[in-house]
DNA sequence: GTGATAAATTGATATTTGACAATATTTACT
DNA sequence: AGTAAATATTGTCAAATATCAATTTATCAC
């Protein structure tokens, strides 16, 4: 296995500056690492390729190294749902279920260790550590859903953005206040937000007329009053 | 530890008939399960007491053995999110942090078993059934909360309330098409919901008027047309 | 039962967001 | 660089939901 593995930055440091690491590899011994490392195989993927497609049988658990993703699931009505956004460190693919529930698409180019779901099993056994940090980066997971529930059921559209930037400026690797770069779409965003494209536009439109961010570029984003979006963002 | 805890029926058999049960005692042999009763207490509460409350210190995890409470998380702008309805069988108070970042608000009378968290994590490392429970429900709450997130961002007031009923046909003990006894106020359903009292209330008159439902009394629903509901409830 | 209190419904109006359409901008490909 | 296609923005209008207010209905305590 690649060190990249084992040595990537999982969360960018949060503007919190407290940020709770969920890496995989926590605390994990050398040897360890090395029978983590026997059993990965390495994924490269191209930008709106599915790491994972909805309903696909979910037969490996995923650790993504390099690039950005999404998890979307579908309706049979044909209403699209982002659940979220994930980055480097990110631990993607455990299902209580035969079959994934969602897909996993990248949305930029992509790199990712790939585990056999049942020799993965079989590691978290073995090694306690391993599934410590497992079941932590599940919480975190649950966490994050329950935070998404708060925005989608309390929040107007210009607060679930801000919200979407508190939350790239802590996870997104090199995003910053002077500069996020956003590799996402608009439609990506809308359906993460639970909001029309139209309503995101607009909704940015707004916040940059009222100063609080700039936007030189539709996919380049600044934030000019850290303490406002922070505030507007806020669900705590 | 009465016989209940133990032999208590968890879900309701579900309108799917495939529900399956995500119960804390699920498998477990006699003595396990005597080991769990040695560490656990009985707590009696009355409807609007707290089983514990947001912020508070994260100390007992909890089991529900009878009665009707929800899952509520206040923002500091006094917004208020029910993040879910639970019943019987359902487990709580399984924190990743030292406090509850939610409360836990009886509708009905409840009474609940409690187990340290500390006595309760050691019986899981001894007993490897109950550590699979313990993951099994994790996982359908995150499913569950991800059902939410579904609901709030690309369904209308009607259909999540319909949402809402199908939840209650598989989960609320007694809970039948031809009568649901609806034991949480407006309030807690738009709260549930992400909608205001009057949205509900004007959403349910309008079922009623299409004729998906009827509403005898305030607090008893019975779903006229099972299929229409469902229909519209649905998330797949 | 009776009155007080809380909860639910209904009405009128304002606000927010969505839908559709047109235009502008960006990106990707040659 | 130039063009086509995709993406993003803006405008107009319609629909959904929120807000404020009034009224009815239900619930609880005595």
């Amino acid at each position: 296995m690649p060190s990249s593995l084992i040595t990537h930055p999982t969360i960018a440091p949060g503007s919190k500056g407290q940020a709770r690491e969920y890496v995989l590899f926590k605390q994990l011994q050398p040897d360890e690492l090395d029978k983590l490392s026997a059993i990965s195989k390495i994924k490269v993927l191209n930008e709106k390729e599915y790491l994972f497609t909805q309903h696909s049988l979910a037969g490996h658990v995923f650790n993504i190294a390099t690039g950005v993703a999404l998890i979307e699931r579908m309706s049979s009505g044909g209403d699209r749902q982002v659940l979220a956004f994930i980055f480097p460190g990110d631990f993607v693919g455990i299902s209580q279920s035969e079959h994934f529930e969602y897909g996993v698409k990248c949305i930029t180019e992509m790199t990712a260790y790939s585990f056999k779901r049942t020799e993965f099993r079989k590691l978290t056994e073995e090694i306690t550590q391993l599934k410590i940090n497992v079941a932590d980066i599940g919480a975190n997971v649950l966490g994050r859903a329950l935070d998404q529930v708060f925005i989608l059921g309390q929040k107007k559209a210009e607060e679930r953005l801000c919200f979407l930037f508190i939350q790239l400026l802590e996870r997104l690797p090199g995003a910053t206040p002077e500069c996020i770069h956003l590799p996402m779409t608009r439609q990506d965003i809308a359906d993460y937000l639970g909001l029309t494209v139209e309503t995101v536009s607009r909704a940015l439109a707004k916040l940059k007329k009222d100063g609080l961010i700039s936007i030189p570029s539709p996919h380049i984003m600044k934030i000019e009053n850290v303490e406002r979006v922070t505030q507007m963002g806020n669900i705590e």
